[in-house]
RNA sequence: GGUCGCAUGGUCUAGCUGGUUAGGACGCCUGCCUGUCACGCAGGAGAUCGCGGGUUCGAGCCCCGCUGUGACCGCCA
């Protein structure tokens, strides 16, 4: 039996046909000497009967059960008015089968093949391979695939050049954690898996491509969120001759195609945003806004500072801010115990509390309302915007802990309120102007915002010299965003050696530091590499969004789960003590594997 | 590294204030059934309540530890 046709595509034009379909049982209902079966394929699903009419197909029907995969040959016949099922595509007819064939058998599945199950996120990844028989999770793959496909076709047809760069590369500070790959012939050496292509296409650059592109699998050892795998894939690709401007207008138009490919949306490019880094945190306290939502955050540190109320005068006197979020109709919404689940919520961010004052048609209502004179409260109605029955959410303290803070606020009150516009549903931004530097707790200096060859901005470039304050500096960076998501981020590189010598110096290498980690590259600039800039989309994000998902596993085939194991495979495990003598490698034993135990 | 949550037949779950024959739905098995599409009807099987310890006359329930898992903070040039 050969398949003809696909068991999703079968509709009434093929009627009075003989078809022969392939595909798996979704539900059999048996009434003895008439059984349906509902035969499911990639493209959807139809109905099959079996009548006594032809035993040995009926006989099949019978032996057959949840996701035994079939083969069936049958005529394609209209339903009765009365039996027509409008919730199917081929609701119109049914295939009455004169033959037919088990393939395979199945024992029962651990967990429904259907939408909407809510079997363990643990499970589903265990039976990857079932879970992905779900439609849903077929049609987020296809979008992921009409994705890749649109994007790379974008690129060729703009003449960028499609260039392969290696997975086994060199392992180079700062930034994420490498996972790294020993080497068999260097033992005690390793390569790292890339980050990120970024040296290589500044390389190719400097080799004249002029227009790259490269659908590249970058890896980061760091731990796991619903938009962050280990390992994920960019679109990367970098120009030579081009400002960051022609740059972003490129990536809008990539985007705009992307758009009206994969989900039929005309995106209008004037309609994306562009904001500076510094306009964003004030407006929305974070580098990645959500335009779906109209209310913003509004600095009342100005009136703060001799109020009556202690914690936000003390505030600022302290240097800190006080900022507000007046939610929309939020004073009815918000019971006292829901405040207090948003204060526990903030308190991770170090929030000390959080005060808040609902608005009523007689002034301000709330516990700190006493503490306002009548002139100070309608002050805080002027500066916050608050109209009558809105919540106002206050942040005092440090400036980057009020900014975590109500930007959180800002995206749950929004999501409790139904205040995500649909309107537009695709908000896009451009974030622009970014700090070069950003100061690390962590190492005790300053770090690349970006990374170490980010372009600074030409009148900034003496922030660099010693004495100075790098903090100071702006780079020619620039993020893509899209409903809170940073889709992708990239900036014009430092091409001139002298330039790139001074970035590292002021991250703090030595020449000696410099020259071992990034010497080839900045070799190379003394052999004429031309401006240049670029940027990388991640994939995995925007396929996400596309499809309505808010978790990247649901458009990557074989994700890891949150702790980085694959729950299917049991990577990683432990290996042949073999195989690590020939790389020269011992390991802990008092580390079990997490395999063996 | 940290915080919070979750763990009960194959699956999803109920189980209150410690005493239940651990309940339900779906699935599974057997039988009957010619118009179902959440088929129906009758019957049946299926549980080490994640693991270990403790408190108690008595623990699915309380306490401690561990493991697994999810979300988040840190981290993510």
């Amino acid at each position: 039996m050969e398949r003809t046709t696909y068991a999703g595509l079968v509709n009434e034009s093929y009627l009075d046909q003989t078809v022969t379909l392939t595909g798996w049982v979704q539900k059999r209902r048996n009434f003895g000497e008439l059984v349906f079966i509902d035969l499911r394929d990639r493209e959807g699903i139809v109905q099959l009967t079996f009548n006594a009419k032809h035993p040995q197909a009926l006989a099949i029907a019978q032996e057959a059960r949840s996701e035994y995969v079939l083969a069936v040959t049958g005529k394609v016949v209209r339903r009765a008015d009365d039996q027509i099922n409008t919730k199917l595509a081929s609701g119109q007819i049914e295939i009455e089968v004169q033959e037919a064939e088990i393939l395979a058998s199945s024992k029962t599945p651990p967990f429904y093949i259907e939408d909407g199950v809510n079997a363990n996120e643990e499970l589903k990844l265990q039976y990857r391979y079932l879970d992905l028989r779900r439609p849903e999770m077929q049609k987020n793959l296809r979008i992921r695939s009409k994705l890749m496909a649109s994007a790379m076709r974008f690129m060729d047809e703009h003449d960028f050049i499609n260039i392969e760069t290696p997975y086994l590369a060199k392992s180079t500070p700062e930034g994420a954690r490498d996972y790294l790959v020993p080497s068999r012939v260097f033992p005690g050496s390793f390569y790292a898996l890339p980050q990120s292509p970024q040296l290589f296409k500044q390389l190719l650059m400097g080799a004249g491509f002029d227009r790259y592109f490269q659908i590249a699998r970058c890896f980061r050892d760091e731990d796991l969120r619903g938009d962050r795998q280990p390992e994920f894939t960019q679109l990367d690709l970098e120009t030579s001759f081009m400002s960051a401007e022609q740059i972003q207008n490129l990536v809008s138009q990539w985007v705009k195609q992307i758009m009206k490919d994969v989900v039929d949306f005309d995106l209008d490019i004037d309609h994306i945003q562009i904001l500076t880094w510094q306009e964003s945190m004030d407006r929305f306290g974070t580098d990645k806004p959500d335009l779906r939502i109209a209310y913003e955050i509004k600095d009342l540190s100005s009136m703060m500072a001799d109020v009556d109320f202690g914690v936000f005068a003390q505030t600022i006197q302290k240097g800190g801010v006080v900022k507000a979020l007046a939610v929309p109709g939020g004073a009815e919404h918000y019971s006292r115990k829901d405040i207090d689940k948003l204060t526990k919520y903030i308190e991770r961010f170090g929030a000390k509390g959080l005060a808040w004052l609902k608005v009523t048609d007689d002034g301000l209502n709330g516990p700190i309302a006493k503490f306002f004179n009548d002139e100070q409260a309608q002050e805080i109605l002027t500066l916050s915007g608050a109209k009558s029955g809105d919540l106002i959410l206050f942040g005092a303290g440090r400036q980057d802990i009020v900014a975590a803070s109500l930007d959180y606020l800002r995206r749950q009150t929004a999501a409790d309120l139904n205040l995500i516009a649909t309107d537009r549903p695709w908000r896009f931004a451009w974030i622009v102007d970014w700090p070069l530097f950003e100061y690390s707790e962590d190492f005790g200096r300053w770090i690349a915002a970006h990374h170490p060859f980010t372009m600074p901005n030409e009148e900034d470039l003496h922030y660099l010299d010693e004495g100075e304050d790098p903090h100071q500096a702006h780079a020619q960076s620039y993020d893509l965003v899209l409903n809170g998501y940073e889709l992708g981020s990239g900036s014009i590189r430092i091409h001139r050696m002298d330039i790139q010598e001074k970035m590292l110096k002021a991250l703090g290498f030595t020449p000696e530091k410099a020259q071992e980690a990034f010497g080839f590259l900045l070799e190379g600039m003394e052999y004429g590499f031309p401006p240049m800039g670029g940027i990388a989309l991640g994939l995995d994000r925007l396929a996400m969004l596309l499809a309505g998902q808010d978790n990247i596993r649901e458009v990557i085939a074989f994700p890891k789960n949150s702790r980085a194991t694959e729950p299917m495979t049991q990577a990683p495990t432990a290996v042949d003590f073999k195989q690590l003598a020939e790389l020269g490698l011992e390991v802990e034993p008092a580390e079990t594997p997490r395999d063996e135990k």
